[in-house]
DNA sequence: CACATGTCAGAGCGACTGACATCC
DNA sequence: CGGATGTCAGTCCCTCTGACATGT
């Protein structure tokens, strides 16, 4: 059955992937989210985008945001044109922060290692199914 | 990235899983606990093979089978050897509700209609991945 | 006016910890 | 005895709901 394949396969990535961010004190979410805004041109994004691009309620994710501000990994910022919005915005340690994190997954001997020479053929049979429900391309 | 992946679609999957399971208030521990039920030879299991099997914590299996039992779908019995273990057993309207759940899932115009003819590829790309990480055979 | 954005209090749920009794 | 099994109370974290203020 795929859809437990799936299931499985996110309990065992999720798993590794706690084992090496709570050591640093870092969550699920606000490892994602740091990593998304280190990806974004500028280091910035308005909570909305945030939250759509991740999938998280508002309210999650300004919780989130709450917390990574909190330990001085992202900070918030007004939007220069539109002033209901706030910018999250990645500070130089949070930037340092994903990064190395990043590295130690990816290491051959870290808690993704594992899955190394399968990262592009996971992603790409992984596509169509997600563009079946209407994801976004990425 | 990979893992993005991974978790896009398990959301994807479990809100679709969800839309179908909370009008018949089940919830999706419930659901797979009991399809993996029905499946199993005899429709009985250890609370502890469950566990293992649906990668759950001992009192999240309680719970779930507390749940399951209220409504008349699984019921408790006693090993007959081994005096410490409980065996959960499904009952006949528990085996009809998981066929119906199961159906009107996979239907054309059901939540995971949009996933015919992914089943398989998908659950082939995966079992690499799984293997990598020690899970079973399936 | 409808709608988007962000914030907040409260509730719910799933998962875990630590402890315990029972049995292999 | 060590280890497995199931149960229970308590706790925590994440997410959602509903409401609100503000701005487009």
């Amino acid at each position: 059955m795929a859809i437990c394949s799936v299931g499985r396969l996110y309990q065992l990535i999720k798993k590794a992937l706690d084992e090496e961010l709570e050591p640093r004190g870092l969550s699920r979410t606000g490892f994602f989210l740091l990593t998304t805004l280190a990806l974004t041109s500028g280091g910035r994004a308005r909570l909305s985008t945030l939250g759509r691009f991740l999938m998280l309620h508002p309210t999650s994710v300004k919780l989130t945001v709450d917390q990574l501000e909190a330990d001085g990994l992202v900070s918030r910022n007004r939007h220069p044109r539109d002033r209901r919005a706030t910018l999250v915005v990645i500070t130089p340690s949070g930037r340092d922060l994903a990064g190395r994190v990043n590295v130690a997954l990816e290491s051959p001997d870290g808690p993704l290692g594992r899955l190394a020479g399968l990262h592009r053929p996971l992603f790409e049979s992984l596509q169509p199914a997600r563009l079946a429900f209407g994801d976004l391309e990425i």
